[in-house]
DNA sequence: TCAGTTGTTTATAT
DNA sequence: AATATAAACAACTG
């Protein structure tokens, strides 16, 4: 689930409930999220400290306090969640953050990734050092800057969080897709008219999924028919191809892209 | 039982 | 050197 959409609608989160409030305790359900700190360094660093406006670079969550931060990496299935006071456990929360008119719930099934610790600025920035420039802030000469120097094709380039931060597997395919651009081209051999529609088409997924806080499976968008049985591409009907590229699953339509 | 999954890292191969 | 591929991580679904 988690791409930069997605990361942006828990940062929303994270403002609404956290912004202002102060940390009354931390719950540690299951240690193995924590990545450099112990349930309870954890637990004595943050209370008492008063959250900040949180921010978000690529698919990282930064929670910053009145004191030190915390990073959130959500892997594939991680999530942050508000609830009531009181309310029922799930059986995937493996963090809690009272903040006394509720709590912060970090919920993750396959617990890839988690949270990181960072003592101050400094730390975050070591944390944050092989992330490239945000998706969302990247404009036409990064685009072109990302791609230039490699002959990667354009699946991977775009995938790799050190050349863009904050794209990942849906993305970059419903990107593709309606820049009608092949996820197997060299994103160097790239014309000015593709590179101006891949950028074009970068900024309107991004504006409307982040609007949405997901990836939106609408019916007519590539994320909305990738997952059907038999799926047929929403602008042509062409059935749409599933392939292997980066390591990925990739779905692309052969008639659109690089075709007519 | 097996394949697959919206992420990332590491080892290995080309 | 740069790029590609597979596996591993973990937990679940169909």
């Amino acid at each position: 689930m988690p791409e930069l959409p997605d990361v942006e609608g828990f940062r929303r989160v994270l403002a609404e409930h956290g912004r202002g409030r102060r940390v009354a305790g931390v719950r540690v359900l299951d240690t193995s999220v924590l990545h450099d700190v112990t349930a309870r360094a954890l637990d004595a660093a943050l209370s008492g400290c008063r959250f900040d406006e949180p921010d978000r670079l690529g698919k990282w969550l930064i929670a910053r306090t009145d004191g030190p931060s915390v990073l959130i990496h959500f892997g594939m299935t991680g999530e942050l969640v508000w609830c009531e006071p009181g309310a029922e456990g799930h059986r995937h929360d493996r963090v809690v953050v009272d903040v006394g008119d509720g709590e912060l719930r970090y919920r993750d099934m396959r617990k890839l990734k988690g949270l990181w610790f960072a003592e101050d600025e400094a730390a975050v920035a070591t944390l944050l050092a092989a992330e490239g420039p945000d998706a969302l802030s990247l404009d036409r000469e990064g685009l072109d800057g990302a791609l230039s120097g490699s002959r990667r094709r354009l699946k991977a380039a775009l995938m790799d969080q050190g050349t863009v931060a904050g794209l990942g597997n849906l993305l970059v395919d419903e990107i593709l897709w309606r820049a009608r651009l092949r996820p197997d081209r060299r994103g160097a051999d790239l014309d000015a008219a593709e590179r101006a529609a891949l950028h074009r088409e970068m900024r309107r997924v991004l504006r409307e999924s982040v609007r949405a806080g997901r990836v939106p499976p609408r019916r007519s968008w590539l994320t909305g028919a990738r997952d059907e049985p038999d799926p047929h591409c929403p602008r042509c009907g062409t059935a749409l191809r599933r392939d292997r590229v980066g390591g990925r699953s990739t779905v692309w339509c052969p008639h659109c892209q690089d075709g007519s």
